[in-house]
DNA sequence: CGCTATTTTGAGCCGCGTCAATACGGGTGG
DNA sequence: CCACCCGTATTGACGCGGCTCAAAATAGCG
């Protein structure tokens, strides 16, 4: 019974925000179920992308917002020098392509770190139906400037070992809201990718993880990673902790 | 006739958008006359700042954007340190309380550089009004949007002369979009703030212009600017280029 | 005309990047 | 099942960009 055909399909491959389980953490947070069902009408189906699939690629046309659905993202730029810079991980449940609206381009690159699915928002569509749901216009609002608070958060100069656990208690809390473990997790990103995004060398990345685990504070073995004592992880990462490491 | 009373004075008070000089750069932005009246009758009335008052500190219970009239305005956190990060300098036509949507508190400090006035725009009614012109809408959208990108720009990691160059460049450019010369301006921020927002020391900030000037791509006195190699400028900017230096 | 804040200049040092070598591990083919 | 390969991660040695500390110039202001 692999292959089922027939309008069976269609049903099936539209994402149905009224039944997801990232409902609450996602675009329809605050809606209601009607009003759920009316955005998740203009939801494109997408089929599934695989680790070093690209979403979309800087100057592209900005037409959609996507909505991560499963999996994780990665989104960078790259520089005059061809260098990379991370610009964030996305965990299921957030946005990608935020910061295209001004441009009308994309203003970075998105790609799977793993297999995932998204959710297509054509822009369009959604405003018109913002302009008709208060509740969603209020939702796309906070959503973006919840992007300019972590920035905010990330340019803020703070040392390797402040950045690192702050890194890590970020993405302890976005695993804990989608109902993971916040102590046992697997990275998704490469240690090259961890310490781009924090502006820091992956040697230092190393250096500082194996000390951090020397104290005890956590213990880890290549991508898997279990944080012993959030506490004091807390207190070295200082007012950092603010840093929770996503958006865009 | 320095004083006048009656109702003559209640129209001087609120701020007439569609009077603006700055409408093509603020929030009217792509609306038309009839719209753009209907957004400036829910402007708010407020008298001008003084050089270190405060529009908004952290905190403070999030009601109303606030659009700059005239003079320059700083935003800022405070870290647990109690040391400073500031995260923008805004000139007239650039909007303040984006980043607090979000959590519908204040999530930075905005001061006053010089003396300056401000638009307030209550939140809630701004919203119910972009509910009914979708241009207005769009326009809200991008302008939050364009503090992603600002953001994204900032975090890069670059070197501090990069850092400098991309800083006087943006400032160049948004005060010729204001109608001022590119290439001759006061700098409204003292070094320590400049240092600051680049997240240098101001040492290096006070060197790297002194070096700047003995290579002929400006002369500075204190705080008058005269960039005179633009060209050099941007090459040595490199991809900095783009960091507009605004925005929260 | 002194007082104070700002800016500049100098000297020394340290955190982190760079370079280089090694270790590890997962995948592939024999 | 093992040998090999190659990308990822770790570890060590060293250098440098930018920070810190200190002090001198300069300007604004009462």
């Amino acid at each position: 019974m692999k292959q089922t055909f027939g309008n069976f399909g269609v049903t099936e491959l539209r994402n149905a925000c009224s039944r997801c389980s990232l409902a609450q953490l996602c675009l329809p947070m605050g809606l209601s179920e009607a009003q759920t069902r009316r955005l998740e009408n203009l939801v494109q189906p997408s089929s599934p992308l695989h680790a070093d699939d690209h979403l979309f690629r800087i100057d592209d046309p900005f037409n959609s917002l996507y909505a991560l659905r499963s999996g994780c993202f990665k989104s960078y730029t790259v520089d005059s020098d061809g260098r990379e810079q991370v610009l964030g991980f996305h965990l299921p449940g957030e946005m990608m392509g935020l910061d295209a609206i001004y441009a009308g381009r994309h203003r970075c690159n998105a790609v799977a770190l793993d297999t995932g699915t998204v959710c297509e928002l054509p822009f369009d569509e959604l405003t018109r139906l913002a302009a008709e749901i208060p509740e969603l216009q209020q939702q796309i609002m906070r959503l973006l400037s919840k992007d300019i608070s972590t920035l905010e958060d990330l340019v803020a100069d703070h040392t390797a070992d402040e950045r690192l656990a702050a890194f890590l208690l970020g993405l302890s809390s976005r695993y804990q809201h989608r109902g993971y473990s916040a102590t046992r997790f697997r990275l998704a990103m490469p240690r090259r990718d961890i310490a781009n995004y924090l502006r820091l060398a992956p040697e230092t990345v190393s250096r500082i993880l194996a000390r951090f685990q020397e104290d005890g504070l956590l213990a880890v073995e290549r991508r898997d990673m279990e944080l012993l004592d959030l506490q004091t992880l807390k207190a070295v990462a200082g007012e950092a902790h603010k840093l929770v490491a996503a958006q865009n």
